[in-house]
DNA sequence: CGCCGAGTTGAACTGAATCAAGAAACGTGG
DNA sequence: CCACGTTTCTTGATTCAGTTCAACTCGGCG
């Protein structure tokens, strides 16, 4: 496991190309986000204690739509998939340690698609700043919109109105 | 694993109780769903070759929110949770098998939260009849409406009107 | 025959999108 | 420390997809 330290605004993996590392956030926070139609989508935060890849990259070894960068300066850790993969040939008991991890990254996902489907514009960037505290301080609100699945416009007249 | 014939309306697991299970629908077709604010919601269907369980409860043994049905005549193995446990205990290389099958249903669901967000009612309608052909001959439209994030009225609408 | 669940249709309403201007905030160079 | 341009955020007016509620149709089936 490597230790970086990445200033605001630096590209870790560039989509198009394969994505071979797990990123774990110690202080900061990340995003991995892909173009939709032309426009920035942001598919995922990683804050302190959060983990972020680009998952159709790191798991199929395929060209990833993904790209991932710092939104603020971060302090993370960087696990290479071969490092990974290594360790769980030396130490097969990790298996199960990274099975338990990807069914517990599903079941956030899970809750997603509920969230998405249920909430308001409102309630959901509410659920948003609960998981990941003051990231309306660190993100533009661009990026936490179209995360959100709604415009920058409607998110800055939810936020304010109610 | 089992193999069991189960008909129509058949209940496989009801919520608040811990599902012990995973399905493989070898024929027919299965559905998971819960209650929120007093609506069926569907969360998952499974057809030919699919899998189904609760999976709030199988990964972590809690109570469930959801319960499985049959939506028809079904020919479905059962594997029980202690069961596979047994197994990757005595043949630990299944560990792998199972954290790629965790990655693949984690894919599918990052799919799904992309078809919700960008979506029209009428093409993730679409969508999920490429995924379950023939899923609207086997199933109610308000299972299927409840699953896609509408309304009965808009499905019936826009699948007739389009 | 009459009921019942499932699906359809209509009209009014609403949350959010879109398009279009402005207003703040921010960094950079002079 | 200010002036300038750029980026980010807000606000307004209009439109639209989908909701809501209510009534109606249709195909079994007891």
């Amino acid at each position: 496991m490597e230790y970086e330290e990445v200033v605001a605004g630096k590209k870790l993996h560039s989509h198009g190309s394969v994505c071979e590392n797990l990123y774990f956030v110690e202080e900061g926070a990340l995003r991995a986000f892909y173009f939709f139609k032309g426009n920035d989508v942001t598919a995922h935060f990683a804050t302190e204690r959060g983990s972020i890849t680009a998952p159709d990259s790191f798991i199929n070894g395929a060209r990833s739509k993904y790209s991932i960068e710092a939104i603020m300066n971060s302090k993370i850790f960087i696990i290479r998939k071969s490092v990974l993969e290594e360790y769980l040939k030396l130490y097969p008991q990790l298996e199960r340690t990274a099975r338990e991890y990807t069914e517990s990254v599903y079941l956030e996902m899970l809750e997603r698609v509920e969230s998405i489907v249920f909430l308001t514009a409102y309630e959901r960037y509410k659920q948003l700043l609960t998981n990941h505290p003051g990231l309306d301080q660190k993100v533009n609100l661009g990026h936490i919109s179209s995360y959100l699945g709604i415009t920058q416009e409607t998110l800055s007249r939810v936020r304010n109105k109610k």
